[in-house]
DNA sequence: CGGGGTTCCTGGCCGC
DNA sequence: TGCGGCCAGGAACCCC
């Protein structure tokens, strides 16, 4: 738990990604919280004597390979992008094969640096989140449904892997580009069902996820849809097929998921 | 501002 | 066995 302590020092690797670690330096950990894929360390910092402070948040993407540790010693690691020496002598430090992570420093609450976070939807199982607000938020925009969904916008949190298993599902096309309130309705539940499911079975791992303890997730096994193209759908038997959406692999099954 | 395309990065896998 | 080539993936970034 590195909530309290304070951050004395810090190193990053040279990358764009990474070089803002180094600006946590004299920050104090105030909390740690999480929205969508950002992990978001609460920052303050002492400026005068008079009681003022500065507050500024450390965000963490992992990305694809990315991770978090907590040594009491600094390991030796070629793929540490970057590390924070805190107060007490342990090192908090961030391990990331592809680079494919992110680091920023911004003032708080401030996410003009970071425009997927500055206009992230809401969490998927925020109460406020029905039917009627997730079909607004769709509507808003004329790209495929599957784009909208891992843009972040609608909801938080949606990555490839999920977006797949949910509109299979639903029984809905990737590249929809309108969908009415009850297929709205639908695919938020199958989101909610998926992502519900998933967490149950400890996550999803293809490579390099682990949970906290080092063990790989279970999800994996349970997927009906990503990673089967030209496997037969577990609902009709027809062929699973890969086609690219946006640039993002996408498997579909022909029959259930029709325009 | 919205939408579409490009780029970053490297281990693992495929085929020769 | 060795090696070149290709792929995956999230979001910033660039351009119209």
């Amino acid at each position: 738990m590195v909530v309290g302590s304070t951050i004395i020092s810090g190193r990053a690797h040279p990358s764009p990604k990474f070089a803002e670690a180094s600006d946590a330096t004299g920050y104090r950990i105030r909390c740690l919280e999480r929205r969508g894929k950002y992990l978001l360390f609460a920052l303050t910092n002492s400026v005068d004597d008079k009681g003022g402070y500065s507050e500024r948040q450390l965000v963490v993407h992992l990305g694809m390979t990315g991770a978090l540790y907590v040594n009491d010693s600094l390991p030796d690691d070629p793929y540490q992008r970057a590390s924070w020496t805190l107060a007490d002598g342990r090192h908090l430090w961030f391990r990331d094969v592809r680079r494919f992570g992110r680091i920023a420093v911004v003032p708080a609450n401030d996410y003009r640096s970071l425009p997927t976070l500055h206009r992230l939807g809401p969490e998927p199982f925020d109460p406020a989140l029905d039917a009627a607000v997730f079909h607004s938020s769709l509507t808003k925009s004329r790209r495929r449904i599957k784009t909208q969904l891992l843009s972040q916008r609608p909801i938080a949190g949606i990555g490839n892997i999920y977006a797949d298993e949910a509109l299979w599902r639903a029984r809905i096309h990737p590249g929809t580009r309108r969908v009415g309130l009850e297929r709205a309705d639908r695919l938020l539940e199958h989101l909610r069902e998926v992502l519900s499911e998933s967490l149950q079975h400890g996550g999803t791992t293809l490579r390099d996820y682990r949970k906290p303890d080092g063990d790989t997730g279970r999800n994996q096994k349970r997927l009906d849809c990503y990673g089967r193209g030209g496997l037969p759908c577990r609902r009709c038997g027809s062929q699973l097929v890969v086609q690219i959406f946006d640039q993002r692999t996408t498997t579909r099954c022909v029959i259930c998921q029709r325009r």
